[in-house]
DNA sequence: TGTATTTATTTGATATATCAAATATATTTG
DNA sequence: CAAATATATTTGATATATCAAATAAATACA
């Protein structure tokens, strides 16, 4: 059975895209705020939004795995960007709260991150944003439903 | 200055989805064949096509560093997918062979591969690829150009 | 030819990914 | 209520990601 090589598959294009993203915006994220990554921000995003998330739930929101999270969020709290205090209705858990220090981060990121996919999505019509995101579905639906 | 939260932008939607099929593809070949990742699947299948390429070539074929390439293929030679021989043209290189046991995995693979893509491209028409290519593709050059 | 520069690979350090097993607490059920 | 089950988080082991620096060989060039 022959089959095509990956270069010209969709997955390929579709993992190439994700990852000249990231690396892109890790870049320019650098150049203005320090010692912080893409994923951290995304974090830090996420609960200025929702503060009440459990790790397990940030998890899930930033695709990761909930052994990855306890490390980074490990790592974020050692970073001083977050503290952990115990849950009063549900000791299993914690609350998270962003630090001053993460909150100062909070600040510069949003023009970074507006610029980011400024600059990524130059040239591309919302009609086609929506088309690549209904495709998208498409793939995630045929991905998660035949497990 | 406010921003879009990241599960409402369509990079978000793009990470999803190669994450998904990564997911669903790994499931999937782990039930046919053992030990083996997808990554190192990829990379038996370049090499069976360009038996020629050097470990660099292949980590820009697979989009992985350098560094992480030589860990990879340290591994496949240790599992005794791979070996390696000093390149007679250029000795800062090897030559790196599919062993037996290798090519027996590649034979499995193809279908597993097959299967996979067609499931999860199910319900998509030839053109709404091109569609997504074509605007990955703008993605791609916008992140890559305006380094 | 000899030195400087470039190139392919490796190594070290640190972070993240993934799976399975362990802990501790909550919830369900007999 | 007690035992079984479920849930949130952690830990260990191993693989991969990423950056910078180190090695070793090839190439360019004075």
């Amino acid at each position: 059975m022959s089959i095509e090589i990956p270069t010209q598959v969709v997955f390929y294009k579709i993992e190439r895209a994700i990852k000249e993203y990231r690396k892109y915006a890790q870049k320019r994220i650098s150049e203005t705020v320090s010692d912080i990554t893409v994923d951290q921000g995304l974090i830090l995003l996420f609960l200025k939004h929702y503060p009440e998330l459990s790790q397990k739930e940030i998890a899930a929101l930033v695709f990761k795995d909930n052994a990855s999270m306890t490390r980074m969020i490990d790592l974020m709290v050692k970073k001083q960007y977050l503290v952990r205090s115990t849950h009063s209705e549900d000791r299993r858990r914690y609350n998270i709260e962003i630090t001053t220090k993460g909150k100062k981060i909070l600040e510069k990121l949003p023009p970074v991150i507006m610029k980011n996919r400024t600059t990524a999505l130059e040239g591309i019509t919302e009609e086609e944003i929506d088309q690549v995101e209904k495709i998208l579905d498409k793939i995630i639906t045929n991905c998660t439903t035949n497990q």
